[in-house]
DNA sequence: TGTGCGCTAATTCTACGCAC
DNA sequence: GTGCGTAGAATTAGCGCACA
């Protein structure tokens, strides 16, 4: 037996749609007549759309029926490939994306071409972007859902357009359903330049999964008629607006009897993610991808081990967030150390997770470590530097360097961050005023003996009241041995006392006579300090030196020795030299 | 006899538990 | 954290009764 009118299948047409087409051509009432003809035995009136669409039915006979190769009916079914999936075109498509029991049509498509469209069976397709137009899924008559088991369809479908008042249509669905028409009709598409090159089913696997957990997540837009719509908007500020989706369920975990982790936030998500039907689709790498960036810059909430396999090693070993002892080991210090960078505030957590463990940012964790590494000793610092450990806490107490970290009541470790030393020289250098040369070479004098204490000798070395050379040294770029300060030989006569020096002039005795003078008390003294040396000077107050010089004469200032007398000297009393007096 | 549809079993999906 | 298992929800398919 054939149809009387046997029809051809027309392009991309699958087998609900052929057989609808087939039972209105040869006069059926709808779609259950002709299957039984096809000795299916229907019990009831509704269509086993599923099963049609699978072809899970006697296609044989149908070929024979119509007269055409079992072939090419067999090329317009849908094959089962997994458990979640099925295989058309060359494309795997996820099942559930897929409403095969009820109808939806574009009125002015079906009139020009009387097939159903199998985009429109996809429950993301909400509207036709060549008529512009919503796809009719509710019969107006009896408000009930259009299904394949629908009576007159054909005639009923142009009147029901007349009374139907057109929806207005968003942008953003506009966009979606026209970019799904795109991929289905194999045209180049722009309009959500991060899917690339994805094909139909990819982009439905994308959108699915955004829009799936997005409604998981805020479960408020639950009622929409247009769901999926909310995909477009992820693709449009991808991947922030991902970003926001994983915050939020890194804030409000999946899991709730875990207390931290990937898995604890993310289960179903992660799960999906990873699953092995997903795996092969570039739709889910794409999320993978997105997902994984994420973990790695953004996700603070857990830590990792070992026991994660399923995110790449390199993504783990460089995320944005460590514990305690992956913060230990980038910083190679062990917990004692590490507890005194925290309570010197070198570090923070920035965030704490609910069982009680501090996370802390990669970036301050790296930015320490480098920090750390540029870090010296007291002892290495001094030694840099070349000067006593003693010498240097005199200028950090001073504030000239400001150590990263001092001896205090709990912590007896300092670090000097090499780079503050380097800043110390380098202010030295800018300062420096003089170079060495012949002609002030015996006006160099060593620090040491400069007559002030060494931080107020550096305080006026960088403060400009102390000019100082610069005599660079290539052994020794950092050591303070490369500035010496300069000072006038000549200073300010005091009228009030003489150096030593001065008094030998001014007693015309040598020098020793002068300390032998003092000691016998002939004349006074007093230590005084002075500029060109660090340490206090003898001075010889000038009014005992006039006094003794008025009392006494020396052997070789008297002309008349018959009119003088020695009144001290070897002879007398053991004193170094012979004094005179008159007679 | 054909049809509509309430009801429910079967199936699929989702979210979660648990052992390791 | 992983992988397996499963309770229960959601959906689909099919039974069978009522009615024209």
């Amino acid at each position: 037996m054939k149809l009387l009118n046997r029809l051809y299948l027309k392009p991309n047409e699958l087998l609900p749609s052929y057989l609808h087409r087939l039972a209105n051509g040869n006069g059926y009432r709808n779609i259950q007549t002709l299957m039984k003809l096809l000795g299916e035995e229907l019990v009831n009136t509704r269509v086993p759309s599923k099963r049609l669409f699978f072809g899970d039915f006697d296609t044989e006979k149908l070929a024979s029926l119509v007269n055409q190769p079992h072939q090419q009916i067999e090329s317009r079914q849908l094959i089962k490939h997994g458990a979640t999936r099925f295989s058309y075109m060359e494309q795997n498509f996820l099942a559930k994306a897929f409403d095969f029991t009820y109808l939806k049509v574009c009125p002015h498509c079906y009139s020009e071409v009387s097939t159903f469209n199998f985009l429109n069976s996809l429950k993301m397709k909400s509207c036709c972007t060549k008529h512009r137009c919503s796809l009719l899924s509710i019969n107006p008559d009896n408000g009930k859902k259009l299904s394949w088991s629908t009576h007159h369809l054909k005639t009923e479908l142009p009147e029901w357009v007349k009374d139907i008042p057109a929806r207005e249509i968003t942008e953003q669905e506009f966009l979606l359903n026209q970019h799904i028409e795109h991929l289905w009709e194999q045209q180049p598409s722009s309009i959500y330049p991060v899917l690339n090159n994805l094909n139909l089913s990819e982009l439905i696997d994308v959108c699915s999964f955004l829009s799936h957990f997005h409604l998981r997540a805020f479960p408020t837009h639950q009622d929409s008629d247009t769901p999926f719509l909310i995909a477009h908007d992820y693709l449009c500020d991808w991947p922030n607006k991902f970003y926001e989706l994983l915050d939020y369920f890194q804030k409000h975990p999946m899991r709730m009897k875990g207390l931290t982790g990937i898995r604890n936030c993310y289960r179903d998500l992660y799960d999906d993610l990873c699953s092995i039907e997903n795996s092969q689709s570039d739709g889910y790498r794409l999320l993978k991808k997105a997902f994984d960036q994420f973990i790695q810059s953004h996700f603070s909430n857990g830590n990792f081990n070992s026991k994660i396999t399923l995110i790449d090693s390199d993504i783990l070993s460089s995320r944005a967030f460590v514990n305690q002892t992956q913060a230990m080991a980038v910083l190679d210090i062990p917990v004692s150390k590490f507890k005194v960078l925290l309570r010197e505030s070198f570090l923070k957590p920035k965030t704490v997770l609910k069982n009680g463990d501090a996370m802390y940012a990669r970036t301050d964790i790296n930015t320490l470590k480098t920090r750390l590494e540029r870090c010296l000793s007291l002892e290495g610092a001094a030694k840099l530097l070349d000067l006593s450990q003693y010498r240097l806490r005199l200028l950090i107490n001073g504030g000239i360097i400001k150590p990263l970290l001092k001896p205090t009541k709990a912590n007896r470790d300092w670090l000097i961050e090499k780079e503050e030393l380097e800043s110390f020289v380098k202010r030295l250098v800018s300062c420096a005023q003089l170079k060495v040369t012949k002609s002030n070479k015996h006006q160099v004098k060593q620090f040491q003996f400069f007559g002030v204490d060494f931080l107020e000798l550096v305080k006026q070395m960088l403060g400009g009241q102390i000019a100082y050379t610069y005599n660079p040294l290539k052994r020794s770029p950092m050591a303070f041995k490369q500035f010496i300060p300069v000072r006038s030989m000549r200073e300010q006569p005091d009228p009030e006392w003489l150096s030593p020096a001065e008094a030998c002039t001014f007693l015309e005795v040598n020098k020793n006579v002068v300390y032998e003078l003092l000691k016998k008390d002939f004349i006074k003294g007093k230590k005084k300090s002075v500029k060109r040396t660090a340490r206090p000077v003898l001075h010889i107050h000038k009014s005992s030196a006039i006094e003794f010089k008025n009392a006494y004469q020396l052997r070789h200032q008297i002309h008349e020795p018959e009119r003088y007398t020695v009144v001290h000297g070897k002879s007398v009393d053991g004193f170094m030299i012979n004094l005179y007096q008159r007679i």
